[in-house]
DNA sequence: CTTAATGCAAACCGTTTGCATAGAT
DNA sequence: ATCTATGCAAACGGTTTGCATTAAG
């Protein structure tokens, strides 16, 4: 499983780089920190370093496998960057992420970097609050 | 100086908060970091504490002095929170940072809360990219 | 005089790195 | 057989904390 995927990105098909991308395409789990899918891997029994899941994430996010946020303010999550753009809703009271896409935002997003003739490479958009679970 | 801004956060009037306080109101550099913070000011022949600077920071944080931002992935920087809400871009070769504010962005990511059901209580969009000097 | 603020050094914690070993091609 | 990937432990760097000392009210 996942050896296209590994191939096409010149890397070595390996057990660790296996494993966290099968993580990377749970579906009820889009974002990861590096310490949360070393526990659920030891978890499920893998013999999987701390140290390797670190380099894994970085070479993934290296050959564009896998996108890096830094919501909060000392842990980074990756997300798989399979799908396109989009913006995040994060909860401060459980963590909860959201995601959204607003093509008005977007294109205004562009029009304030041509302003500032700024040559836009990438840029985040992150409303924080307390999700619906959290404020009723 | 400043003694008036330090009472009303109910903080002692103390010679490391005051210079803090001056640097903080430099019109020439908005956003520090704790680290150049203290570097200017052994320069200035300060004898202040690293772990000072990064008290008194957190403390300006919490009684809403200042606000704390998050642009790269490892160093935090803070800016006077005396003027209004603003959003920023960020050069990614040189540092750099400029200001913005567009009501419509501003307005869209209200409706994107709403229709969420969350409670927005903070929201950041940075615009990331080469800037005007860096890209010609 | 009482209590908060400071400087220093040590602790912290997420992340990175060196190195010897195991594994992929 | 070669060269990359891994696990482990130690190192790293920004930030926080414990503690004895100093200073503000």
């Amino acid at each position: 499983m996942y050896e296209k995927l590994l191939r096409k990105a010149g890397l070595k098909i390996t057990g660790p780089r296996q494993k966290i991308l099968s993580l990377l395409h749970d579906k009820a789990k889009r974002h990861w920190s590096a310490e949360s899918m070393h526990q659920v891997l030891l978890e499920q029994g893998e013999d999987v370093g701390l140290a390797t899941v670190y380099r894994v994430l970085t070479q993934f996010e290296m050959c564009g496998l896998v996108k890096r946020h830094f919501f909060e303010n000392d842990v980074s999550v990756v997300e798989l960057n399979e799908s396109e753009h989009h913006d995040h809703l994060v909860c401060v009271e459980c963590g909860a992420v959201e995601e959204f896409l607003d093509d008005v935002i977007e294109q205004h997003q562009k029009k304030i970097a041509d302003r500032f003739n700024f040559k836009m490479t990438d840029h985040r958009l992150i409303i924080y609050g307390d999700c619906a679970k959290c404020h009723k």
